[in-house]
DNA sequence: AAATTTGGTTTATATTATAAACTTGTTTAT
DNA sequence: ATAAACAAGTTTATAATATAAACCAAATTT
């Protein structure tokens, strides 16, 4: 039978989200708000589900006067992504 | 920009029968059920939004005194199919 | 003939995603 | 100096979704 799909992944944007962050070694929520297209009260409601389940690392702070928030993925997030990405694998068949 | 996932196969239950009938010819209710481990409630609601959406055909008759459905594959639901998995790669990164 | 099973459908509920409204602090223009 | 606009988020309200529980009709079993 089919692999349940993680649910914290599937969803459009924290899977965007935590796509983008495996490429790179660390993104501010400025930049994913702008490479996702999403707004930004989604955008930090999906940041904060992703946190709490330590799939990333999330550092509130400034840069000179300007907060920032910069998120980084974790090994956690980074294997629970290869287990979504592999279970996916079995639906679309490749 | 990462394209945008169609919700309507953007749903676990809806992507599993979708994927099962890609590979068959046709299979009927029962056979998803078994396949999908969902319940009939829920296999029946997505059912008909797959089909409302036109991405497969419902055809529900009887064999001897049960009633069966049978469900098949539209050309639009191929399409939305191979749609999805495109769009999925940019995320998954493959 | 009562109870159970089969093959579903309908309806209710719980979860989720999403946007709208709000907050706090910072520039910019007047 | 102060009002207006902007930046970077957060909180809250709403709309959509998934899911299961309850239900139904017909057939089969006991």
């Amino acid at each position: 039978m089919l692999k349940p799909l993680d649910p914290l992944l599937h969803s459009e944007l924290r899977l965007a989200v935590v796509s983008i962050l495996i490429g790179v070694e660390s993104a501010d929520f400025v930049y994913l708000k702008q490479r996702t297209g999403a707004t930004s009260g989604n955008l930090s409601v999906q940041i904060d589900k992703l946190c709490k389940a330590g799939y990333i690392d999330v550092e509130k702070g400034f840069v000179g006067r300007k907060p920032r928030t910069l998120c980084k993925i974790t090994d956690v997030g980074r294997r629970a992504f290869k287990g979504y990405v592999e279970a996916l694998k079995d639906y679309i068949s490749m």
